[in-house]
DNA sequence: CAAATAGTGTCTCTAAGACAATATCAC
DNA sequence: GTGATATTGTCTTAGAGACACTATTTG
């Protein structure tokens, strides 16, 4: 055995010889959609929001689940995470990033199976439904993620007369987010617990502001920076100390923004 | 179809018609280690420690591993990566967390297997080799981890004699740390990837004061605490300015050391 | 007393929050 | 001019870094 070569070595292996368990990826597809404009020249307010697919078939069957679907042989996680938001949407996200692995064992009733699941960003996607089976509407929800009393946290996400809930409560362990479901409503799975993480991770890069440009176009003005930063984190900062702060990611082209009805805005772009 | 119950379709569900993946845990397990004292009762200094495996069968035989194994069917992949550590040191691990999945399709010579990537911290341990075919020798690494001129990243690990390098270049993705390896010496697989972005999420534990009391005792010094964050940060802060910031992590006990050859300190304890 | 660590007070500098004031466009 | 957003400047406050100084133990 110790005189075996690699090439022997590699010949005579096999690890057929042990049960494997399937592997998914789940993605959380966030994005920005504006609200219709209340006034005629105001700059229309934004929503963050999720993208979540009805189910078709068991389990949780007529339940809203994340996009995500079996690792296939020849790509990575993040490649089968990209495939299956391009396959939904018909848009390459503009982020992609690990959130976590969930490997419960009785987290799927069909079988053996870890997920891992990741957060990522659309630019203006236009969701395409898949006809498939198990895919039977698709659609943006509302996200919203807030802590009540008791500090456990309280997700709500809704689309049009459909509202989705779930309490959590996010454990206390050494940085990552991860949360334990407490009760639900309509959410497929541990999807639950994913969104929260997801959202987590989300606020995280956009308060230290690298997420915030997956968000934005090429170019863009300290406005528009602005609004994404506080639609995201759900809060609402001076303009002068938010100028500030952005000014070392940023790096100024010579363009401006015209038509808008107002003072023309110079245009930045990521540094 | 559409009238089909959930238990009818999960009785003709099989998971065997996809090909699946082998799954495998791979942990950055760290500790602190004191150096030997140069003074007669001076505190001794610490080196953050690294717990490598010498793999004793192809592939990469006679290269230096972190410690891993395969995901078994009815554990979560938490506990995979807690018993790994278990069985080659005989001690739990303090903290666990998940870095990341690797599952480059070309990442392992044996065939088609991903890797969840963990960083977890120990206490104290005492190394327990493992007599196993696939494990010649364990053995706890001194970290380096610095960046050169080019901005890229330098892990050097050393042990005694032997002495392990990599150079690697950060992926300036979206947040979470992500190296590719640019060169290696001695680590096997890309296991230096796994571990430089083990070592970004320690730091970042150690900056935010969220993994420092993983390397505490239950009850333990200002100074102590000082000492793990600057250990783990390779930095020196003013002992004064410490205390201010780690006030708010902690609360005092009742309790103060003594026959240390100075002034008792006051014990503390996590908030 | 000497050596070593424990602990307090304070000065300065910088970053963040609040807010006043001015600028420029479309209509 | 009006309504909207863009942009600059400044006052205040909170926190971090630097540093001088005092306190308490063992040998």
């Amino acid at each position: 055995m110790s005189q075996e070569t690699e090439q022997q070595f590699l010949k005579s292996y096999s690890l057929e010889d042990y049960e494997r368990p399937s592997v998914t990826a789940d993605v959380a597809a966030f994005t920005l959609r504006s609200k219709e404009g209340d006034s005629y020249r105001k700059e229309p307010e934004k929503v963050l929001s999720l993208l979540l697919i009805r189910r078709g078939g068991h389990p949780f069957k007529g339940m809203w689940a994340l996009p995500g679907g079996f690792l296939q042989k020849g790509e990575t996680i993040e490649q089968c995470a990209v495939r299956e938001i391009a396959e939904e949407t018909g848009v390459q996200p503009t982020a992609i990033m690990l959130t976590g692995i969930y490997s419960a064992t009785d987290r799927d009733p069909r079988g053996w199976i870890i997920s891992g699941a990741f957060t990522s960003v659309l630019m203006d996607p236009e969701i395409t439904p898949e006809g498939g089976d198990d895919a039977a509407d698709a659609r943006w929800f509302d996200v919203s993620f807030t802590r009540d009393e008791q500090d456990d946290t309280l997700l709500k996400l809704c689309s049009g007369d459909i509202t989705l809930t779930a309490r959590l409560r996010e454990n206390t362990g050494c940085g990552q987010p991860d949360f334990r479901i407490l009760e639900q409503d309509g959410i497929a799975f541990d999807h639950a617990a994913m969104i929260a993480a997801a959202m987590c991770r989300l606020r995280q890069g956009a308060e230290n502001f690298s997420m915030i440009f997956d968000f934005l176009p090429e170019t863009f003005t300290l406005s528009q920076m602005q609004q994404v930063q506080e639609t995201i984190l759900n809060i609402s900062v001076l303009q002068p100390n938010f100028r500030r702060k952005a000014a070392e990611y940023v790096v100024e082209t010579d363009a401006y923004t015209s038509g808008a009805g107002h003072r023309p805005a110079k245009l930045y772009r990521k540094k």
